[in-house]
DNA sequence: GGGATGCTTCGGCTACGGTCGAAGTATGAA
DNA sequence: TTCATACTTCGACCGTAGCCGAAGCATCCC
């Protein structure tokens, strides 16, 4: 009866629509604390830090005590890696907040997921590196090829540091907002931070909205248009 | 704030027990009856007929109705692709089921299911038929064309007789072996029982097994073959 | 037709889990 | 030290949702 992992207990964590608010504010990939979180999900401290303590005892989140605060941060990729899966499937049961807000239009051309590029500009993203043989796909996988770990270097990435890590290089992350696909890993990481380094593009304060400059927007079609 | 599509609703969908019970048998492909769902998930079946319609309602599943049984298959590959991440973060590596239909390689061959042609031999009659217009598909349902009178005519079906039972005379039926559908209703169990008076096939007593002899199984590819 | 099987609906019971107020602990600032 | 802030623990309340027995349809078999 019992075979496979059991997804209910993890599912029912996300299901709760208090802790689901505090995973999607997560999303953002920025470290917020236990009062913010209270905020974001809309309960009081104390409700939060249950929440919180369930939802770190799963591995969900991880947190970072500094000084009187504790910052958290999503558990890992395959934990964005779900969430961005479940809000596929939200979005196409119809399930769409009731508020949409200015904002929307703008997450759906350019946001970041967990740690990297998500919306119009990373299925972009994610095509022109194929048609530039810098990634292959594989199955259901994704892998980087010898050409594109020079592409890589060229571009100023530091591609055997990033081997270091024990994190999958590539890895492909289905998008909820065009249901396409776009790239994550630490490959897809690199890539945004690289971006936002040499100024092609940065972070709206606050949202998930990744803002591109009007010359950062010629040079990402220049360099990875199809 | 709230940006993004609700996950906490389908969260909670996957987040009870008996439902991820359910979900999880329903990944290995097979369209699985109600009945069978709920002894998967270890429930009754008023408990196990209340979630399949929470789980229907909201996309994650779909059924489809055969005879006095109701098939359920998941809703779509978005929702396959959902719940593998969450077994990835269940517990990493997940073992699925693996329940692939009967064992026995005789029954995937040819069977009887209640009354009429199942198996590859009833996937390939359906698709022959369908092919040569005898049958046609409508939605979800499946209609005898008027050319398809003549040809069962002349193979030798009374056609007429059928049609004074009050029973539909064409009905699709989902194949539990293959998954794909075959042909069922009274001109299903008509061809049948004509294939086994003009001697193309007969049943192996006490299973459910069609046996086609040689001359039967040529004259089949002759007259359905695609 | 009668009987059997598969599924659904209804009603009521129960328990689990989310919620908050209040009090308790830790860290930093004055 | 004393106060302020950030977070946790405790206890109690309460609503929701899962569960099953019984009865009601629908379908098929003989």
């Amino acid at each position: 009866m019992k075979e496979g992992p059991d997804i209910s207990r993890i599912a029912a964590l996300i299901g709760d629509p208090a802790r689901a608010n505090i995973l999607t504010a997560l999303m953002s990939g920025k470290a917020l604390t236990a009062t913010e979180l209270a905020s974001e999900a809309g309960v009081t401290v104390q409700t939060a830090s249950a929440h919180l303590s369930k939802l770190e005892a799963a591995d969900m989140i991880a947190c970072r005590k500094s000084g009187r605060h504790k910052y958290f941060t999503l558990g890992g990729d395959d934990v964005g890696h779900a969430l961005e899966a479940l809000m596929g499937l939200a979005a196409g049961a119809g399930h769409l907040r009731t508020r949409t807000g200015p904002k929307d239009a703008a997450l759906r051309e350019a946001r970041v997921c967990y740690n990297h590029l998500a919306g119009a500009k990373g299925i972009a993203l994610y095509q022109g590196l194929l048609a530039r043989g810098v990634i292959q796909e594989r199955g259901d996988d994704v892998a980087l090829t010898d050409a594109g770990v020079t592409f890589l270097r060229t571009f100023g990435v530091d591609v055997d540091g990033l081997r270091k890590a024990k994190t999958p290089l590539c890895r492909s992350c289905l998008d909820w907002s065009a249901r396409q696909t776009h790239l994550a890993g630490s490959v897809g990481r690199a890539l945004l931070a690289r971006m936002q380094e040499i100024g092609w593009a940065e972070r709206v304060e606050g949202t998930r909205v990744v803002q591109f400059t009007s010359k950062g927007e010629a040079a990402f079609l220049d360099t990875f248009g199809v």
